[in-house]
RNA sequence: CGAGAUGUGGCUCAGUUUGGUAGAGCGCUGCGUUCGGGACGCAGAGGCCGCAGGUUCAAGUCCUGUCAUCUCGACCA
């Protein structure tokens, strides 16, 4: 490691604060703007440019597994809100509505969609009869409306981007296996594409989605060991499908209810990112979403030959498939150094008189900051090589922080003296079912549960809170 | 939604106590010198003080309301 300390003043430091240290990123590498409206943000090109790189990755590995893409309308009207009783009564109280259009009073009034169940349900009942319409596996990218309370810019605003997946399958069975397979889908997107290990599992009862059967999601972990609810998948069964009349007729002329999931994930992925992988210098991007992947920064670039050289590796670099930007600008390059480093760029390549005189250039990794002089005979293969060291080398970071913030516990007491002795972080313990136990580790402890993870262990016979026999293995903690 | 804090050039803030004709630093524009970790000099531009009422001869300053931002709690992707 070389030398790490904090070159940006402006930024509060990491462990001396860590809610304005994310306040302070995420507006000063430009990824919002703050709007007239309570909790509705401009999402500003630099920030916007990540999103729209999550879609594409995300995007591709939706159509790999079969689905298609639709877009359904923003407005829902409020009887047909109103069809499914878990649903809107989970929703209710944070939905927006319109009453008007122009001066005249709306006979109905209609909410700005908060999800869009209800909106796909009502299409699959006209579009879905035989089992030979089955499965109908849609996506839709759209942005919704939630009328939070507490706002914070990509974390919790009031209208927030995401993508929702509606599916209708012929069994219980077949949506069963949608709603474990796209939790997979986001699983493996988080660690290979944002290079944040996340814990699968499924939530419990009182914490599950309004309407749903089951509830899973992935758990990621922050730097200050804090959870975040990065992605979720619900089986619905055919309650939805009963609450709107969606059936099929089966091969052999039988009328039949279809089974439903849906999945999400919305711009939080990028306070995730942002929280998981970012230091006191800023952000840290995963290459794979970084809007610029390589930024190459002449050093005394009015001598002669710098900047011609800049760009020629600029052009090799963009050729050879990666992101480049080439800052020649009149900053000074310790200017350029520190902008991109806020703004979390993967790698830097440096390229002055003296390296074109030895013919080579030097290359710095964002997240450690060593430095490596390459020939600019191999500098497109250094990069490569760099590249998948620095997104390996932030996974690697991410889970050590999971492993070193995770604690077994037996009792409350163990769970208060692991968070006070080591900070927030992950819980593993046992949990006898009771939704009195949870809320009541949650009261004690300010740790609510987060999920029981697909993979169990069993670290004691018996519950956390009461004593009784144990069920499951829950993750506990505080969360975003 | 409950408690607290804040709102003054693009940004960070001073000025509010004791009402009297808007300040600084950074940034921005121009020119010159610089250029391997946020360079320097000189010359400029830019704000009726979140918004709406009220008190007053006079309001950035006092009062009421409202909106937004931040922090903590309850609710949530």
């Amino acid at each position: 490691m070389q030398d790490n300390k904090k070159l940006v003043q402006e930024i509060t430091s990491r462990d001396e604060d860590f809610a304005k240290w994310y306040t302070d990123i995420v507006l000063k590498a430009d990824l919002v703007g703050y709007s007239g409206v309570k909790g509705c943000m401009v999402i500003r090109p630099y920030g916007y440019a990540i999103w729209e790189n999550i879609q594409k990755l995300l995007d591709k590995r939706f159509k790999e597994t079969g689905h298609e893409n639709v877009y359904m309308p923003m407005f829902i009207p409020e009887s047909l809100l109103n069809k499914e009783k878990d649903h809107i009564e989970g929703f209710a109280p944070e939905v927006a509505w319109v009453t008007h259009g122009g001066s005249e009073e709306l006979t109905e009034r209609l909410c700005v969609r908060p999800t869009s169940e209800v909106l796909f349900c009502e299409h699959y009942k006209q579009i879905i009869s035989s089992y030979r319409d089955l499965p109908k596996l849609y996506n839709q990218w759209c942005s919704v409306v939630r009328w939070e309370k507490t706002t914070r810019p990509f974390l919790r605003s009031r209208e927030f981007l995401w993508q929702e997946g509606h599916t209708a399958h012929a069994t219980a069975e077949d949506a069963t296996l949608e709603t474990e397979k796209m939790l997979n889908v986001y699983s493996d997107f988080c660690a290979e594409d944002l290079n944040m290990p996340v814990i699968k599992g499924r939530k419990t009862e009182s914490d599950k989605f309004a309407g749903a059967v089951a509830t899973y999601c992935i758990e990621a972990l922050m730097h200050d060991g804090k959870a975040l609810q990065a992605g979720t998948t619900h089986y619905f069964g055919d309650g939805f499908a009963k609450a709107f009349d969606i059936t099929y007729t089966t091969k052999e002329n039988k009328l039949e209810y279809v089974h439903q999931s849906s999945w999400g994930v919305s711009t939080r992925l990028i306070g995730g990112i942002i929280m998981a992988h970012g230091d006191d210098s800023g952000l840290v991007l995963p290459p794979a979403v970084a809007p610029v992947q390589v930024v190459i920064i002449p050093v005394a670039q009015h001598k002669e030959g710098v900047l011609e050289k800049a760009k020629e590796i600029a052009d090799k670099l963009e050729k050879a498939g990666w992101r480049v930007k080439l800052d020649d600008s009149d900053n000074s390059a310790g200017w350029k150094f520190s902008e991109y480093e806020m703004k979390g760029v993967p790698l830097r390549l440096e390229i002055g008189p003296k390296d074109i005189e030895q013919n080579q250039c030097v290359i710095v990794r964002r997240d450690n900051r060593i430095k490596t002089s390459v020939s600019l005979d191999s500098f497109e293969e250094a990069v490569k090589n760099l590249m998948k060291a620095l997104a390996d080398g932030i996974y690697e970071k991410s889970l050590e922080n999971i492993k070193n913030r995770t604690y077994t516990c037996k009792n409350i007491d163990e769970i208060n003296a692991a968070l006070t002795q080591n900070g927030d972080g992950f819980v593993k313990a046992m949990w006898c079912g009771e939704e009195k136990c949870e809320d009541e580790v949650k009261e004690k402890t300010g740790a609510g549960s987060r999920c029981i993870p697909l993979e169990q262990e069993k670290t004691a016979d018996t519950c956390v809170c009461c004593g009784k026999p144990q069920k499951h293995m829950v993750i506990w903690g505080k969360a975003y």
